[in-house]
DNA sequence: CATGAATGAGCGTTCATTCAT
DNA sequence: AATGAATGAACGCTCATTCAT
């Protein structure tokens, strides 16, 4: 029975328009800051691009900047949620395939990571409430495990933190020009297969040893 | 027996004048351009930075941008007469010793980078000028190392293009905090140890290879 | 019946207002262009001319240029209407008539066309988009009136192009002074009394012809 | 004997060289004020034209008004100089004279005249001080020609002040495309015929008279 | 006397934000 | 809730003028 909307129903639906009005705006918000730059971007085009008055932007953002936080804010919690996610790194097959998964999770906001990036390059409270806190898990994660093979003899004395920052600009490596804007973002099978090659490398190096 | 002071010097040393005023200017406004951001720096911030009067700048560059150009420009020409220089890659000895020195250069100039990198990532026109037209030779140059080795049966069958991607995401990775600001610069030792570590890991992979 | 505000009424109230508004700035503007010329007169000027934000006109103009267009334009499009309206010279109660006429219309626009005039005197696109192109027409009217009656014999065998221009400028010299603004307009009794000397002069002579 | 230089020839050999270095610098300026507006042109403008720096003038002119006043100056001394000279209006023949010589000097300072018309049809010093306080005197005199004319019983009973203002609108009708730049001087000979033909026509008017 | 360099004052224009409706 | 209109506070840039040499 609907006939009867109880208040706060009502209410909840209000907040999930608004909500659904915020998205739009962002996402609209975060494909200009990623091809012209925040500053660049303005709250007119902003208001173009999806196609309301400039001045109904200030009903569901507080300034220009308060939509850039909203952007940066909403990547990162997908991030965390991905990064809670992510299983120990037991085997090289579990290694590929967390790597597989973030560049994915990384492609599927492109023009999101572009902002942040971007941002985050002049930034210093972006840089470290964005990247940096979100990211130093996953780093000191990475440099435990290369410090524990090291002292089991299975990796070459290399310093942890110099390796896991290799690891994981090998990943970027791969992706940034999809990031930048000027490459095609790769198919699955594609995707996986840098996975692969990215991890090979990084454990096996790029001579082919003789036994 | 020329005059005292010959019309020649006269020029010249007005033009070194104007020269050293502009690097005054292109300093100042790399650091505001590093911390700020082009768009967001103005100006009148260029100007009392270097304790000028706003129009004063005007008589050294033509516009906010030509200062922009400048800084990109004179980067760029380091870069060049640097990448001219690159020796041949014959064996992992020379690798190294490329790689510090790249490491070197770019570290030497920190701030006028980290604006290239800033304004690369949003504008085309400066990614192709100044960063692809660039580094394209170093990238094909290593695609080529890798690529006859792999046909030698030295490397290990990986695609050419992601391997040379690799490499220099390696060691971009090793510089970057200090590029951003948030890392003190290595000392001369130290880099060269992190050449060494990064050729090391690259040529023969992080897992010791049992024979 | 229709709805008590109609969508439509709203939209040409809201597009009266702003045309009245555009009407406001531009007799301001005109005022002060006409009085300082067009390059020394400041939006600063026109905005506290109107009692306006100088951001505001920016709402009903796109530049100070546009403002000139504007009331250049609007002049031309008087002026054209009623050459438009020209009948054919018959005889010379009707020149008196059309003397007149013309000579009120340019009185009743007073600053727009000491506007129009003081643009026209150095730049040569205004001469040619709002005066010769809109002039040459009457000049070839009256150049054709002329050269008519010289083949009938009826008028002396002057240049019909140096007569329309004698013609044209008897009428304009009378009324130069209250365009510039140094003179009072006339009454309509004493502007048709003033038609009439001219026409009278131009056609007869000051001399009295001895039978 | 030159051989002893005395300070005063000093003197006024000094001064006879800034005369003629002003006299430089008005004529570039004159050409440069007619062309462009007195507003538009800069003090840059002005240098260059003379090839000389820009403070350099400031040797020479207190403002850059000050080389306006200076070409207004220097042209209404011409015109006083020619306006004594004007012999009274006795015959026809001595009026087309008249008309002829004044059109000549006015084409010889084209530049110059197209200077202060723009300036007079804003400025209302200038149009006091150099327009109006100068050609009074011939429009009295034309005035007075005309009205004696009238009580004689030879000319029509127009208002001699119209008169007047016709008689100069025809004359300056024949050259003012010329002194806007619109059109090629005419030759001493197409001069006199066009003098020949004004007075003509003002005297005895467009129509043939029937005896 | 000539000038390169410097600059304060001000220009036309933009834009994030506010507010009345 | 939505918006057209308004605007203060800048912005990049120009230019007449000054001044040290």
């Amino acid at each position: 029975m609907v006939n009867h909307i109880s208040p706060i129903n009502k209410e909840t639906r209000r907040e999930r328009r608004i909500e659904r009005q915020r998205k739009v705006i962002m996402d609209a918000a975060a494909g200009l800051f990623a091809q012209k730059g925040f500053q660049a971007t303005t709250t007119k085009d902003i208001a173009e691009a999806v196609d309301m008055g400039e001045s109904t932007l200030y009903g569901y953002f507080s300034s220009k900047r308060d939509v850039l936080q909203a952007i940066l804010s909403h990547q990162a919690e997908m991030v965390d949620a991905l990064l809670d996610n992510l299983a120990e790194l037991k085997d090289r097959q579990s290694f590929v395939e967390q790597v597989d998964r973030l560049m994915e999770m990384i492609l599927s906001r492109t023009v999101y990571n572009r902002v942040l990036i971007a941002e985050a390059w002049r930034d210093d409270e972006v840089l470290w409430a964005y990247v940096i806190s979100r990211w130093q898990p996953v780093m000191d994660s990475l440099q435990y495990f290369i410090a524990v093979r090291i002292k089991d003899g299975i990796f070459r004395p290399i310093e942890p933190a110099l390796g896991a920052r290799m690891i994981v600009a090998c990943f970027i490596a791969a992706i940034m020009p999809v990031l930048r804007g000027v490459e095609a973002p790769p198919s699955p099978e594609r995707r996986l297969n840098l996975a692969r090659m990215i991890v090979e490398t990084i454990s096996n190096g790029l001579y082919i040893q003789k036994g």
